[in-house]
DNA sequence: GTCAGAACTACATGATCATGCGATTGCGCC
DNA sequence: GGCGCAATCGCATGATCATGTAGTTCTGAC
């Protein structure tokens, strides 16, 4: 039996969900409820396995209701779905914890079949809402990905004290080697990477997935 | 008629996927290479909507295959046909462009759904590769996320500028503000990320997805 | 209407950086 | 042995930054 709570202000969507849930195998919808507020204190006894969540509700957003159950039950699986296919939303409901999204015109059939699939350690995406989580990664990583480019172990590890707010002195004291020899390593850096800032280096670094 | 091409070593396989393809209404399977070597000099006379390509070739691998692809016709859609599900290779095809991921097992009915997605501009993918791409996504993004912080537009000018390695001087003159006024901007964003320098305020703000 | 917040400007100073030039050491490879 | 490459260190100088202090202007909310 998968256990699954949902979370939806609209009451006739809310109904209609817990209908379909009750009237289906190997799940038990254990409760609903119209907001987050409501939700979170019950989580300790709900126990849920599955939290199907609507993230445009009233009060607290669905997006901070997801960062606050990670916080109490970070073993239940949290399935977004949304009217909203913009990748603002769907970026941040994915970092905060969701696992699956699904667009609110969701079949029937394929939501029973999302909620198995997520408690089975997959995550359940309507089409073109992969497409886009798809196209945020390749944005967002290696995207200005011109020719390939080697850093050595050393390099890499001025870059990682510069993103951490180092000086090349503290740097230079933390792999007990000379501020000269930091600068060093800095120039090689500078060259391979085409840049003469240590912000643009720490920039490209991270985006091509260099640290 | 959707135009797909498959580029799949093992015969056996490859000979199976020509047959479920050619089998079926609205897809026309156009060709069918055992390399990536032999299928990128056809892709101007193929002109296929759809990819079908396996990633363990021999020769040039499937994820540098998709990179030439993309080159040439990035109006085709890749989709991965793999054994592998390791994090690595799923992230790599993905940043070079492919638009699904399917393991290998997939049967073929899935397998005939997912190349109709992927032509509609989905992003078909196994339940537990979707999953590993949320976990990529959650651990490179805002995973050090400790509280929200909102930056004003201006300040993320700033951001983007000095990420391009513009200096303050520079982007004051491309903003048609003063010098000053730019260091007032960061000396904002430091307090806001906690940070004393560029490259951390810089790196900080990539990570959580701020610029 | 005034109050808060964002954007803007200004000046000053010690700290830090970017870059040019030069040099040594140790390791693997032909 | 010699060659290349990564890593190490040194010096010098002009450019740039980080931070403190102290203002003005404008917009939208209460």
């Amino acid at each position: 039996m998968i256990r699954v709570v949902i979370v939806e202000d609209k009451k006739a969507i809310r109904e209609g969900l817990v209908v379909l849930l009750g009237a289906t195998e190997g799940i038990d919808c254990v409760a609903s409820y119209e907001c987050c507020e409501d939700m979170l204190p019950a989580l300790g006894s709900d126990e849920p396995d599955v939290i199907l969540m609507d993230i445009g509700l009233p009060g607290m957003s669905g997006i901070e209701g997801i960062h606050e159950v990670r916080k109490v039950r970070d073993d239940a699986v949290i399935v977004v779905l949304s009217v909203y296919e913009d990748d603002e939303n769907i970026f941040e409901a994915l970092c905060r914890g969701a696992s699956g999204y699904l667009v609110k015109n969701t079949p029937p059939a394929r939501l029973l079949e999302a909620i198995t699939e997520a408690h089975e350690g997959g995550s359940p995406m309507s089409s073109h809402i992969a497409r886009k989580v798809v196209n945020l990664f390749q944005k967002n990583f290696r995207g200005s990905g011109d020719e390939d480019v080697h850093l050595t172990d050393r390099e890499k590890e001025m870059l990682a004290g510069l993103s951490d707010g180092d000086s090349y002195g503290s740097i230079a004291d933390s792999l007990f080697i000379s501020v000269d020899t930091v600068r060093y390593h800095i120039r090689n850096i500078y060259q391979k990477l085409q840049v003469h800032t240590q912000s643009a280096a720490v920039s490209k670094a991270i985006r091509k997935g260099l640290i």
